[in-house]
DNA sequence: CTATAAACCTGCTGGC
DNA sequence: TGCCAGCAGGTTTATA
């Protein structure tokens, strides 16, 4: 699932791919993709305007270009965003676009979740209303966070979830950081100390810039800007680890259903001081 | 405010 | 071996 790095990391290689290449046209094979947007206005809006710069807010790649125009690109469950030679296909492009070098940059989706959305440029911030801050931004400190998750009795695995508390975390991330944090998912967000939310707050950051440096965690899908897998797998401690032995003590990893998302965390490493198990455990 | 569920979709897995 | 129900999860919307 493409998540903060799964995006930042196709982000920075389309930088140096796209930068200065003009769309010459524009195919949408799956009207959806592209929301409300009439197929014909969005081909004809897209074409021939030259790739200026890539950005990245949340979990969505941001392709600016030079007629005004942002292509904003959320991939949500099955999305990937990728530059292919003429020939090859795939049976899942939803949208593809031709460049005036030669080369194809295709939106493959197989669930069809995904949204490619153009939008003015001077109309972004109603595309980023509602999104909180930036994880990897220096202004989101521990003292940001501690504000953020201060106002809700939330478990903090929801409340890590909510675009609008932080945004770019998704349900791998959110395990991981909360594991590195040594943090019950079923806690209660305003019941953190100060200690873990420092924690919580380094752990985010730890996660996320661990699985840029590695390209992004592939389980399903997720293809970088070349088609190529991430290898941040091989880094992930709880997430899809479930009875597993934990890395730090050992115990098998457990999972747990919260807020209708698989959750994987190590009973030992992230104790449960305040929430009562469905489960209780069982004494001997 | 909070929680829960359904809808959007299809590939994949596990059970029989 | 083959079939199929059910799971996977980001986001929005509806309902309690």
């Amino acid at each position: 699932m493409p998540e903060l790095p799964e995006v930042e990391f196709v982000a920075r290689q389309l930088q140096t791919e796209l930068v200065g290449s003009r769309v010459v046209s524009a195919h949408v094979s799956w009207a959806r993709t592209i929301g409300d947007m009439d197929t014909r206005e969005f081909a004809e809006r897209v074409a021939r305007q030259t790739v200026r710069r890539i950005g990245r807010r949340g979990k969505l790649l941001l392709i600016f270009l030079d007629g005004g125009d942002v292509l904003a690109i959320h991939r949500r469950m099955s999305g990937n965003l990728y530059i292919s030679p003429p020939a090859t296909e795939d049976p899942y492009t939803r949208v593809s676009f031709s460049l005036d070098d030669g080369r194809r940059l295709l939106y493959s989706d197989p669930r069809k979740f995904g949204r490619l959305s153009l939008v003015a440029e001077t109309d972004l911030d109603a595309t980023f209303a509602g999104l909180g801050p930036e994880p990897l931004a220096r202004e989101f400190t521990p003292d940001a966070l501690a504000q953020r998750l201060a106002t809700t009795k939330r478990a903090i695995k929801a409340t890590l979830l909510d675009q609008a508390v932080i945004a770019g975390l998704g349900n791998i991330y959110a395990d991981e950081a909360l594991y590195c944090a040594g943090i019950h998912p079923l806690r209660p967000a305003n019941s953190l100390t100060r200690d873990e939310i420092v924690a919580l707050h380094g752990g985010i950051q730890t996660v996320l810039e661990t699985g840029i440096r590695y390209g992004g965690t592939t389980i399903g899908r997720h293809r970088d800007a070349f088609n190529e897998a991430g290898t941040n797998v091989a880094h992930l401690n709880v997430y899809q680890h479930t009875g597993q032995p934990c890395r730090r003590c050992g115990t098998p990893i457990r999972r747990i259903v919260v807020a209708q998302r698989g959750t994987h965390y190590c009973p030992h490493c992230q104790p449960d001081s305040t929430v009562r198990e469905k489960r209780p455990a069982i004494r001997e």
